[in-house]
RNA sequence: GCUCGCUUAGCUCAGUUGGUAGAGCACACGCUUCACACGCGUGGGGUCGCAGGUUCGAGUCCUGCAGCGAGCACCA
């Protein structure tokens, strides 16, 4: 078999996923086990406005791991994929392509640049899709589903109409936060706050029929053309008289109250604070509580309304702003001016100011939909949040403070508000315009121009995806999900908003278990942004070092944030190619072999290193089984990386190489049978195979690319689940780790034999023994069991150290000679290994290497004499403990004597 | 202002019931050993941010401090 010596990624990655997807592999269906477990996720759905990145690349991986896992180890398995329409983000893409063109949405009309849209979302959503078979994300494409679909639009229509009827949504005037720039009213959530260094202005104004003034500290200059009263806290002394005075409300010429209320800090500024109902949420709020009017001096533009007064209309708000506190200072009312930093809200896609509007909008009242899902966090903590601190009280700190939420937004692009209105000013709330006719008892209907905010569909996303409003056979499956993974910064926005409606129409929450993952950084901790262009593109990296690379660094993230790092992509890079050269080995050297042969006999005919790897293969698959199911994906890469490179790699390989090689040279082949041979071959492909189904969650290309070239895979090797399936590795079964494999005293034989070996290659590194050079070994122990294991493995310690010659004694009771010229390693049990130098040894070298040694025991020997002797701990510590200390102690004590012995023997 | 996280080897990070500090990369030395130089072998490197406390025993638990960061609230 001709197998390159590099691992080419591509080819693997080209052919493979296409296969699993013709062949049905990733849909549910393909589970034939009626009474199989199922395990759902939904994709938190990427916005059709661009293309993938690194967060989409690191969610995707850990959603793929989990459902390849739980495929393999025989669930049903369904992973819904989608996209999402990205109201406002994506209008504002397609707007700025049309701005390219010399056009605009205006120009082409509603209809027009809807199409626009759509053919947008084609080719955006379709490099989405593409990027995403990239990954190896195994999702049911037959189930793909996206929030603008027709299905999907109706159960958006459904949970309008439903929470409208039960008074959980309304129409009315309220505070809003508007962008002056995209035109549309903004959730609170789609504002974010920024510091921003600016100014304080002490205003004054004049007290009606008396000398004094009031001041008020101010940011906002401008907008005192809109105040309508001044508040002052009720207990604050200076202001107790002025309580339902008049004041002089410059520029406006109008006369307006001083009000007292419980809101106002005297502590702050000058304790007395202007009151603009119209342009200021906590404004409107104290407006409301002192029925205080309105005045709206600054328009959907941000700017100055005829309200505002002749002198300023039309002027932008920031004009207005140098305007009012000039003419303040001509009138001798601007006391002072000082430099105050303040956070500012901007628009969370444009990064515009902001300006806080009273508007006619359609809002939600969440309160009320949150008080199931609070009440399922604090009596069963559902769902279970990954990690638990700090994301749980993030999550019930959020449902405990709702506000009513803005749905409307002046946007064309999204599911349009299902609202009409009749010529005589009835507003029909229905389902579609069929009904809304009919509830109306006309067809004079004008629909409400505005869509719904785009999270609105998103909240509905576990259950619309599987078929809501209908009672689907899918949402009765699938429903609730198993888990959902996430970035931190839509807790707010779209996790606790699915658990309200999912609680609302299923009476279920919508999943087991949210996983929020860490936040990948750039190599100077910055966040990844368009705008900084530090963004590192997952496309290129999968050129560079391949998918399955790439998805063991995504996979090791986990939860913690953590810098980009690009040569831990390398490192696994290096480790798949390790994988394909282990391979390379196991196939080159297949003559005869199959999977699944070779371990017929008795385990307690077996070889020592059969019987190890099997355990430790066992022991590995528990691990890393127990470790996805905990979500610690970190240690389960950590546990199959070593056990592939070290365990498998660095000694099976390399002790099965004395059989296998046999094969070739052979006069070593002498009283083996070719069946013999055939069947260590067969050991070794067996367990490389079921290494590649351990690793194939995390390493899908490269584990199929090889399970496909093993002699005797098939259909035969597929979980019973998937009977008649395509042969390929996703389908056979996840390794359970059995316990009864699991052979300790297979392991700690083994670990001495390592060690034996190690400490003959440390002799032969620091005596400076050319690699070329055969040496002998000398074992000597009192432990017959130790000589027994060293006897039947000497040929591979021979092997695995280069020596030419091997004495040990044939019984303990009559124990070898070690010449003095030797090089000596003591080993746990006081067991000696000896590797005689004459002519060769440096005498003063070795009596400093022995030294070296002996000062590492004395040094530990210290410190557990020093704990040993502590009443204390002797008393307190549990017996266990204890003596397993005093163990150790004495197994230093045996060692040491045996150093000081070796050292004598170079003594002068 | 409130809440929370992080601080471990030169770098990026693990360290899950408190019980001899780990990995990868980097570094040093030696190897074209018949799977792999994206490799093999050997080795060096840490008073676990600082100061207290609990404990027989603390990287791990508690308190305080410092630096970095996140979220929430307020911001007239």
């Amino acid at each position: 078999m001709d197998i390159p010596k590099t691992y080419d990624p591509k080819q693997a990655e080209e052919r493979h996923y296409a296969n699993w997807e013709a062949g049905g592999c990733f849909a549910p269906e393909i589970n034939r086990d009626p009474n199989a477990p199922v395990y759902s996720i939904v994709i938190p759905p990427p916005n059709v406005t661009g293309s993938l990145h690194m967060g989409h690349a690191l969610q995707h991986t850990l959603m793929d791991v989990l459902t390849r896992f739980k495929r393999m180890s025989g669930y049903r398995t369904l992973w819904v994929p989608g996209e999402d329409h990205a109201g406002i983000s994506t209008q504002i893409v397609v707007e700025r392509e049309l701005k390219k063109e010399g056009t605009s949405r205006h120009e082409l009309g509603r209809e027009k640049f809807l199409e626009r849209v759509w053919q947008w979302r084609q080719e955006s959503g379709s490099r989405i899709m593409q990027q995403m078979r990239r990954e190896g994300a195994s999702v049911d494409w037959s189930r793909q589903r996206f929030t603008m679909d027709e299905r999907l639009s109706r159960a958006v229509a459904e949970f309008f109409v439903r929470c409208y009827e039960e008074n959980l949504i309304y129409h009315g005037e309220g505070m809003i936060n508007w962008c002056p720039k995209d035109q549309t009213a903004l959730s609170d959530l789609e504002v974010d706050k920024e510091a921003q260094a600016g100014k304080l202005y002490y205003l004054q104004y004049p007290v009606k029929g008396s000398a004094r003034r009031v001041t008020v500290a101010t940011t906002r200059p401008e907008t005192m053309l809109g105040d309508t009263a001044v508040a002052v806290n009720p207990s604050d002394e200076r202001y107790r008289e002025l309580v339902g005075a008049t004041l002089e409300l410059p520029l406006a010429g109008r006369e307006i109250m001083v009000v007292a209320d419980e809101f106002v800090d005297p502590e702050f500024g000058t304790g007395a604070v202007k009151v603009t109902p119209a342009h200021d949420p906590n404004d409107y709020a104290m407006g409301l509580r002192h029925e205080l009017p309105l005045v709206k001096v600054i328009d959907q533009h941000a700017r100055m309304t005829a309200d505002a007064g002749a002198e300023f209309e039309g002027l932008d708000r920031y004009e207005a702003r140098e305007r009012v506190v000039a003419k303040f200072e001509e009138l001798g009312l601007l006391e002072k001016v000082v430099d105050y930093e303040f956070s500012i809200s901007k628009c969370g896609r444009c990064r515009t100011v902001v300006e806080p509007l009273i508007s006619l909008q359609w809002f939600c009242r969440q309160a009320e939909l949150a008080r199931r899902p609070l009440e399922l966090m604090r009596e069963r903590h559902e769902p279970r949040f990954v990690p638990e601190n700090p994301y749980e009280k993030v999550y019930t700190n959020w449902l405990e403070n709702l506000h009513d939420w803005t749905l409307s937004r002046q946007l064309w692009w999204g599911h349009r508000i299902p609202a009409w209105y009749t010529e005589d000013g009835r507003t029909i709330v229905a389902r579609s315009v069929e009904e809304a006719r009919e509830r109306a008892g006309t067809d004079k209907l004008t629909q409400d121009p505005d869509v719904l905010d785009t999270w609105f569909s998103s909240a509905l996303w576990p259950i619309s995806t599987l078929g809501w409003p209908d009672e689907t056979p899918d949402l009765r499956t699938y429903y609730p999900t198993s888990v959902l993974i996430t970035a931190r910064d839509i807790i707010f926005l779209w996790v606790s908003r699915m658990m309200m409606t999912g609680v609302k129409f299923t009476g279920a929450k919508a999943f087991d278990d949210v996983f929020i993952t860490g936040t990948i950084f750039d190599k100077h901790g910055q966040r990844m942004s368009k705008s900084k262009n530090n963004g590192v593109d997952p496309l290129e990296i999968f050129d560079k070092y391949g998918v399955d690379a790439t998805r063991l660094v995504l996979a090791s993230i986990e939860t913690t944030d953590t810098r980009w790092n690009e040569n831990q992509v390398e490192s696994y890079r290096n480790f798949a190619n390790k994988i394909w050269n282990a391979a390379r080995f196991c196939l080159m050297n297949s003559e005869g072999a199959r999977v699944g042969e070779g371990f017929d006999e008795e385990r307690g005919e077996w070889a020592l290193h059969d019987r190890w790897i099997v355990s430790r293969l066992n022991r590995t698959a528990r691990v890393v089984g127990e470790a996805i199911e905990k979500y610690q994906f970190h240690l389960a890469v950590q546990t199959l990386y070593h056990f592939f490179w070290d365990d498998f790699c660095d000694w099976y390989i390399e002790f099965s190489k004395y059989t296998i090689l046999t094969g070739i040279t052979s006069e070593q082949l002498s009283g083996h049978t070719p069946e013999f041979l055939s069947e260590a071959r067969s050991r070794v492909i067996t367990v490389l195979e079921q290494s590649l189904r351990l690793l194939h969650p995390f390493m899908p290309f490269i584990t199929e690319e090889l399970w496909q070239l093993l002699p005797g895979v098939g259909e035969h090797l597929l979980h019973p689940a998937y009977k008649g399936a395509p042969s390929t590795i996703m389908l056979t079964s996840y390794p359970e780790g059995k316990a009864e494999l699991i052979d300790e005293r297979a392991e700690t034989d083994m670990q001495t034999i390592i060690e034996i070996v190690s400490r003959v290659r440390n002799i032969r590194s620091e005596m400076s023994i050319k690699p070329s050079q055969e040496i002998e070994i000398i074992f000597r122990t009192t432990d017959e069991h130790l000589n027994e294991v060293f006897g039947n493995n000497s040929a591979q310690i021979m092997r695995l150290t280069r020596a030419g010659k091997m004495n040990y004694a044939t019984h303990v009771s009559t124990p070898v000679e070690i010449p003095r010229a030797s090089a000596r390693a003591v080993l746990a049990g006081g067991a000696e290994v000896a590797v005689p130098l004459e002519g060769l040894i440096d005498f003063a070298q070795e009596r400093e290497r022995l030294r070296k040694e002996e000062e590492k025991l004395a040094k530990e020997a210290e410190r557990l004499r020093g704990q040993l002797a502590n009443e204390n701990f002797v008393a307190r510590a549990p017996a266990e403990k204890v003596a397993e200390l005093r163990q150790r102690m004495a197994d230093i004590e045996q060692r040491t004597g045996a150093l000081r012995q070796s050292m004598e023997a170079f003594a002068e």
